[in-house]
DNA sequence: CTGTATCCTTGACGATACTG
DNA sequence: CAGTATCGTCAAGGATACAG
């Protein structure tokens, strides 16, 4: 689906499960994704009705919280499901190197 | 993830979940899939120890068969969460053209 | 702090022709 | 039947600088 392809789009999904979140804290969370993307994904994905960004002061420095919505929260099923998924791979991994 | 990731991966899993396929019904059932995204997907997967390829006659006309292998079947509650989610997307998007 | 603008590279994917 | 080879296009994403 176009709504949680791409490489980032699922693990921003995963941060936003458990609470709302900043922007910062967001680009600090994944500190591989570049400042574009991350901003490009946000927009998107609140276009897509999945997440509901808002602002809470008007003069700098801006406080900016991403929350999910209530069609965001219908794909937590997907975002466990690949979570739980990757955290076995990953165990996987380390006992075949025992 | 790369395993899942793209346009296609996750719809070729779908349809190997029920039974093994031949290349052909796999073409057939994407009917928008071209045979150069089949094939590189299929191999892919293949590589990433997905899929199972087996060659059934060695001459034409060839028979091939593909199949999951159990480590493509650890995919099956992504699989069936992402297409559970996208059945219920569509129903809500026709009960809203009511 | 929260982004946007610009530039650039890579990779994904499609169309088509051809092969064992 | 089951692919591979070749070519072309477009979108995804990173780096960096700059803006409100």
């Amino acid at each position: 689906m176009s709504y949680i392809g791409g490489k980032w789009k699922a693990v921003i999904l995963m941060y936003l499960i458990s609470k709302k979140r900043r922007y910062s804290e967001l680009h600090q969370g994944m500190k591989t994704i570049s400042e574009r993307t991350l901003s490009l994904h946000l927009k998107e994905m609140e276009a897509d009705g999945l997440i509901k960004r808002t602002v809470y002061t008007t003069k700098p420095p801006l406080k900016v919280e991403y929350e999910l919505t209530e069609f965001g929260r219908s794909l937590e099923p997907i975002l466990t499901a690949l979570s739980n998924w990757g955290r076995d791979l990953a165990e996987t991994k380390n006992l075949e190197s025992i």
